[in-house]
DNA sequence: CGCTTCAGTGAACAGTCGTACACTGTTCAG
DNA sequence: CTGAACAGTGTACGACTGTTCACTGAAGCG
């Protein structure tokens, strides 16, 4: 073999290589006015070849959104660890928003653009785990309002603005100039608003008294 | 002439129409992925014929912000009119915004779904409105807590909240079941939780404190 | 070692695309 | 009434698309 590869490695470095390629022509487009060739070509294979790792440019976007939701809850991992070490957790939560973000853009930009984009099952994919996120939160609510007895609707509607909320601090942070230079200013900025709407926002649960 | 209608009225119709049609094409798809022929070929004209209106689908897209803009304008003023005959803010907003996306959910549709989309002129120009909406509604939340001298960072952080809070609503309203049979439960269960948040926060605001 | 498997190749297909160009026939101003 | 303006037509072009098919050659198995 020429490197020190299987060839199901070969495969799967080929496989990833289509999934790079695609997350990276999506930065200035959307899904569906790609083409299949057009990937294929940046990849370095012929259109054919596509074909042995996936069986349309429609499934390689379903595939996508699994793995850009693999960087997703790892994000969410991080934040409630982040909680026990940090002490606040707002801060905590926030400030590791901000490093995925940073770290990976392309997954979110893919995730954000497409979330509302032309392809109905890659939409339906990410609404899917967007609402578990959601769930989950209200979970992690319920924790923190135990005693309160919040009904599991009010939890879920308060879930649902914080997560509108950080989503709109993700979307402010990947239209920031791509030049890291001048960045870091608004990075902070950004992430400052994001902070103080959740504490907002728990303000408010503070005075919360629900009235159905 | 043909009808009762000038050269000019004529050219202004079919001009109206490939912007409808583009609007209703977009439904499904991306505007990028949205060809100048099928546009024409829609609106029952000759592709070549495209350009006695528009010189390239990027700037059709373009103009159809402006079109669609001035709905989302219509609907603040109305939003203002309302706070003044409802009494309840925050109820009457809430209903204008039910109202409008129920009249014009295609153009709702092209708003969201390109606010983030492929081409960025469109993009653009969308955000740039968003952002004005935005300041309006600082200013707004400037009178309402007047005599407690928030900063103005704060009153845009809180009206972005907002902002956010209802575009995550009208969103919610859009993915529905487009046929309206069963559809009323679930539109009012989602205004009632845009509405519940919206009161959430001016409830945060009441007990806030900046700290910088 | 020989045989099979299979990632990737290359040519060919029927379509669609954006755009150029010369045109037609109605509208409208002078 | 005459001529210009101009919305819309029809044809033609080269470029690109998704998908088909028969193929090659190295990897991996018995």
């Amino acid at each position: 073999m020429a490197d020190g590869q299987s060839r199901a490695e070969r495969k799967e470095a080929t496989r990833q290589r289509l999934l790079d390629v695609t997350l990276r022509l999506i930065a200035n487009r959307s899904l569906d006015s790609i083409s299949l060739r057009e990937v294929a070509r940046t990849a370095g294979i012929v259109p054919t070849a596509f074909y042995r790792h996936f069986e349309s440019m429609d499934q390689l976007g379903v595939e996508l959104v699994d793995d850009c939701m693999r960087s997703l809850r790892q994000m969410i991992r991080d934040a409630r660890r982040g909680v026990a070490s940090h002490g606040d957790i707002i801060e905590g939560t926030i400030e590791v928003l901000g490093r995925q973000v940073r770290e990976h853009p392309d997954q979110f930009r893919f995730l954000v653009r497409e979330r509302y984009g032309g392809v109905r099952q890659v939409r339906r994919a990410i609404d899917t785990e967007l609402t578990l996120f959601t769930s989950e939160l209200a979970v992690d609510l319920a924790r923190l309002t135990a005693g309160f007895d919040w009904s599991s609707e009010d939890l879920e509607m308060t879930a649902d603005l914080m997560v509108a909320a950080m989503l709109k601090a993700i979307i402010d942070l990947l239209e920031l100039d791509p030049k890291p230079a001048r960045r870091r200013p608004d990075e902070q900025a950004i992430l400052n608003r994001g902070a103080k709407q959740l504490r907002l926002i728990a303000l408010g649960m503070g005075e919360w008294r629900s009235k159905d």
